[in-house]
DNA sequence: ATGAATAAGTTTCAAATGTAACCAATTTTC
DNA sequence: GAAAATTGGTTACATTTGAAACTTATTCAT
């Protein structure tokens, strides 16, 4: 006999939970960069380009699951802000190279531990082991969802 | 000498996979009430409504965490739409009493266990107890960043 | 090779969102 | 019990966002 209740309450539904936290753990750690003027889109490519200079737009993109449209808005601005340059790709002329400025790491090189120590203020309330737990069940429901997307 | 990457990746960066595997499971369930016309936002209120007829738009917005501008909109949408009706509220002239009407009532109910088993097919690809587990520790991420945000 | 189909990136446009200013009703304070 | 402060809700505005159209380069088929 497996429960049954055929209406669920919104707490219940996976979508609004995540959503609900997500939004909140965001924005309890946003202000860290949100400081140095760069907007949640910026530091995702500042962060990915930072892990791997030499990607083009469309990695960044795929890396991050962001919309490309966004990635190249993101680019512009940190271009203007010269925290990335982009180098012509020898491989394919539509695309260009990012890499991090000078100015551009030091600026990941700062804001990344900032926010991870944000974060750990977030981590050090959870029971030992709950974090690294979610972190897996999260790799295991995006698999998930990208299982049942293409069904 | 051991490895110490004082430099997290974007992949352990709790706000990042959040936010990804949010969007994620959002995108494969939003289309259930897409088709009926429903906005997020618009589909939160139905759900908490239906939950407990006679909530303010205050109540809605503390419920869902939603901003009271959206809350706002939403409700708006939804009464225009006839799914919501909002009663003088006696107790606060400000305010209004809402509930769901027939039609509303009649939307909540179908397409509630429809976005439910949408959710199933990801809920049915984790393994047993993982589900479960999950909410728990959302909930306990939730209370963890409530309390840093305030400190 | 050469034209058709595809892909990277940008631009445009319309819709969605949030912040701040705002109005009206309520509560507080003296 | 009136003025001040607060609160529920709406409006206006500025920003953000994504979808679709577009440009240029690349690949595929023949």
């Amino acid at each position: 006999m497996s429960k049954a209740p055929q209406i669920l309450k919104l707490d219940d539904f996976l979508p609004y939970r995540l959503s609900v936290v997500s939004n909140l753990v965001s924005r309890v750690i946003e202000e860290t960069y949100m400081e140095d003027g760069l907007k949640q889109a910026e530091w995702r490519v500042l962060a990915v380009v930072a892990e791997a200079p030499g990607r083009t737009q469309r990695d960044v993109a795929a890396r991050t699951r962001m919309d490309k449209v966004t990635v190249s808005r993101a680019v512009q601005a940190l271009s203007e802000k010269a925290l990335v340059t982009r180098a012509a790709n020898p491989a394919d002329g539509r695309s260009q190279l990012l890499t991090l400025t000078k100015t551009g790491d030091a600026m990941y090189q700062r804001i990344m531990p900032a926010a991870q120590a944000k974060a750990l203020t977030i981590w050090d309330r959870l029971p030992a082991g709950e974090g690294d737990a979610l972190f897996e069940t999260l790799a295991t429901v995006e698999a998930a969802a990208l299982a049942a997307a293409k069904e």
